[in-house]
DNA sequence: TCGTCAATCTAAGCACTGCTTAGTATCTGA
DNA sequence: TCAGATACTAAGCAGTGCTTAGATTGACGA
């Protein structure tokens, strides 16, 4: 993962920087990382990776293009913590449980990059092919199989898998969003954000409805 | 003659505008409804409320305060959209259910004003009283009273109902931000938006597990 | 009616941004 | 070896958020 972090630190000053990309798409990640809004731009990325700041439109068509490609990245890396909770039990309301909680994880340490993952306007224009669309829909069917596991072994009730995909998503996502922007979560360590998910889950998964 | 609310939209053309503040808020969220995210500067609104580019810090200590306060006005609606929902009807199910939509259609309509409304770099600082939060708290506070009233004539079960609220505000949030945020709810109209919340709120209140 | 004063606005300008253009240095392969 | 492709820099443009200094105005007591 970080190479390219071991010769940006040998300070190569050299004309041609070798993996400039990597380096930029690093140097934005770690930037982002630190929190401020106003001061993720383009010109400090550049800064960080030792280049000018013209230097990042050789390798991206914008500064958009560059979010769009770190959001990718994040994609591909919440789809492996997803498949790894999936991958850590047989039981399906469990897996269920844990792939919410590593959901909730990542949104929480990673929650630069999981801003970006969710911006509309990175979205490719209609009828484009979009990478980043691609990734997500990746992410999004570990969880999908593991709802069809379910339904199939009779742990959840049978019908329409996406929507229940949906309103399991829904749930985590929302849970997510509320603890990193809102004052709520101001307070939340990981360990009792950990637990609100759970809690979170097992009530989607029994229902709130007295019976 | 001197009905200011009127002489607003004639533009008075005094160097005095009058009620300058409400303009800009005005000017602000009918900008921010445009879409364009780069495209919504303080200067922009400033132009269309006819001022210089200096005359909002007169009413706005920076562009993050105007913003600010549009989202506490968002908030407000919010609030009473969801009131009026809980109070069209008296059946504690169906209550959830109409807020639940009563939200995602606020979300939908107000897409500016909803992302506003959720960023994290909008809240005050820690032990600030923070006039946003005041707000964002009142809105939960209509769905906190009909989960309260629903555990008290036994529509959903008993326990903390603010674990109760959380994981209804998560779901509903959530797909709210789903459908806004990213490419599966693109082509989604206002009215299977709404169809998918009934859903979503219904998978919730019986649980997703067999039995 | 008049003068004063605070509130409200403008003009000008600073440091910074994203991005473009033109040119320079380096690597590559015939 | 030496063009040509590639990866970079320097300089600069329009636009941004925000500040400062000064101009215009309305309100109010004398």
């Amino acid at each position: 993962m970080s190479s390219s972090l071991l010769e940006v630190s040998k300070k190569p000053e050299r004309y041609h920087h070798g993996d400039l990309k990597n380096a930029l798409l690093d140097a934005a990640r770690d930037l982002a990382g630190e929190g401020s809004v106003d001061g993720f731009t383009l010109r400090e990325v550049a800064r960080r990776a030792g280049v000018s700041p013209a230097a990042p439109y050789h390798h991206f068509a914008d500064k958009n293009d560059l979010v769009r490609q770190l959001a990718i990245r994040a994609f591909d890396t919440m789809r492996q913590t997803l498949q790894t909770a999936a991958d850590s039990t047989t039981d399906s309301a469990q897996q269920l449980e844990v792939m919410g909680v590593a959901y909730l994880r990542f949104a929480f340490t990673h929650a630069a990059e999981f801003r970006f993952m969710f911006k509309r306007e990175l979205c490719a224009p209609p009828g484009q092919p979009d990478p980043l669309e691609v990734a997500g829909r990746a992410a999004q069917a570990v969880l999908h199989s593991a709802v069809v596991a379910a339904q199939a072994n009779q742990t959840i009730r049978a019908g329409d898998p996406q929507l229940t995909v949906l309103t399991i998503w829904s749930a985590i996502h929302g849970l997510s969003g509320i603890l990193l922007e809102t004052p709520s979560g101001k307070n939340a360590t990981l360990e009792n954000a950990e637990e609100m998910a759970r809690n979170v889950i097992a009530n989607l998964l029994s229902g709130v409805r007295q019976r």
